[in-house]
DNA sequence: CGTACTTTTGAAGTGCCTCAACGGTAGTGG
DNA sequence: CCACTACCGTTGAGGCACTTCAAAAGTACG
């Protein structure tokens, strides 16, 4: 049978563990708790000590503006954490929440400093995970600054699928995106009409169909070539392809 | 006489430094070069094995896309790593590159790895170092993606001010500034033209003056009002007010 | 079979882009 | 001391991507 913690898939990939270190990742994740869909894990400006780490569904942060407007800066998926050592900033810039019933671990600073003391394979993973996120933020600045809408999509599309494959929960072609469009808009920095009217062309150029909160990707080198999306950012290594099997 | 030591200033803002730390980090600073303004320091691809610190002058991160377009993901001040931990990943996502001549640090990965090892105290302030980065990189995200080009610019220019008084190297209203308008538009994702164009307007609005790299601000509160800027994110504890004296 | 929500569509407006030229300024060499 | 050069800042005009407002059509659920 295969490993079905996504924290260990995920971990995985930094080349960092040994098939030791699986035990203790696996014991942090036993106080889970099923959170409802659209709730309110953390609030912008909440003090915190310690970390939200998502075993099963789906979150996201974002942060809202003066003038009302909201912008999404991340989308949580299973096995990653939402602010790991955030504690150290003592307030959150930024609100995160649910988009389905989740299950979630609430992890206190402590548990987190103890294991990183006495393990430093996991604390380099950790470190892995946190350069990830920020490779992740600094493509979609890129993308937003300088690809137009409808390939700036793609890119979003193409990303999610390639992070859910690595944690074992998408098919080669298809995978959950459990997202308006409104939302996607917000993701994206563009408008909800306009874009519908993106996923609509993407649609009629038969690169991608997102129906009922899932992805699906007719041909997914051809959707990766139209956006140029290159998976290395997500991995340790550029070259080493082939995520779970 | 003040500490004139950036990296020294920059960390004290966490909060989790002791008088004694001072020594060990100003050892990191000892073998700094002086490297001319323009010169590339890490290319995207780059294999990493070490992180840059800067010491003194501007340098700038920056990712190139296939259809040649630029996007600068972040500054570089006096007192910044460039890419604290990027080892761990192997390879660098974007390139280096400095923007005035520049006194650079650079530490093989093990120096690091050795210092944070023996003082927790240190490597709790580098890692406070590597949040703010991030919460700098959500805002620009967010910036870009919800306010219009003037309002970003001014928010980019009172980050800028404000990052700089926290290492001693601004005025309270005017701080060097070495962007070409052209790079500006490269920060806030607009052409080089309608760059002029958010500049102009701020001049004639009186809200700054950028002259000859220098950034100059007639009225720091009314700057910040109009572009709602808070300071908090760069700062450990959200209200405390007063960088160095 | 109504209610609430999401997606789709239309139309008019605007922020920003591209192309292209002109102006300012500082450095360089005759 | 004055061209000349190079580079950056400024300006204008036309076009397109994206926005806002508003309404209709589809979908899920009790």
């Amino acid at each position: 049978m295969v490993e079905a913690n996504p924290l260990i898939l995920k971990l995985a990939h930094s080349g960092a563990l040994t098939r030791e270190d699986h035990r203790p990742l696996a014991e942090l994740c036993k106080g889970a708790r099923v959170v409802e869909a659209g709730t309110v894990l953390v609030r912008q400006g909440d003090r915190i000590d310690g970390v939200h780490l998502v075993l099963d569904g789906f979150a996201y942060r974002y942060k809202v503006l003066a003038n009302g407007r909201r912008q999404i800066i991340g989308i949580l998926l299973p096995g990653d954490f939402n602010d790991l050592q955030g504690s150290i900033l003592g307030a959150s810039d930024h609100s995160t929440a649910t988009l389905t019933n989740c299950c979630v671990v609430w992890l206190p600073q402590e548990t987190v400093d103890a294991l990183t003391l006495v393990n430093n394979r996991i604390a380099r993973a950790l470190w892995w995970a946190t350069l990830v996120d920020q490779r992740i933020l600094r493509s979609w600045l890129t993308n937003m600054g300088q690809l137009s809408a409808d390939v700036c999509l793609a890119h979003f599309c193409c990303e999610h699928l390639a992070r859910l494959q690595m944690v074992g929960r998408a098919g080669p072609d298809t995978c959950d995106m459990p997202l308006y469009q409104e939302q996607l808009g917000d993701i994206l920095g563009i408008s909800d009409v306009h874009a519908n009217r993106m996923v609509r062309e993407l649609r009629a150029r038969n690169l991608l169909e997102i129906r009922s909160r899932v992805l699906t990707v007719p041909d997914v080198l051809k959707l990766q070539t139209f956006c140029k999306f290159d998976p290395s950012y997500l991995r340790s290594k550029p070259v080493e392809i082939g995520p779970s099997k």
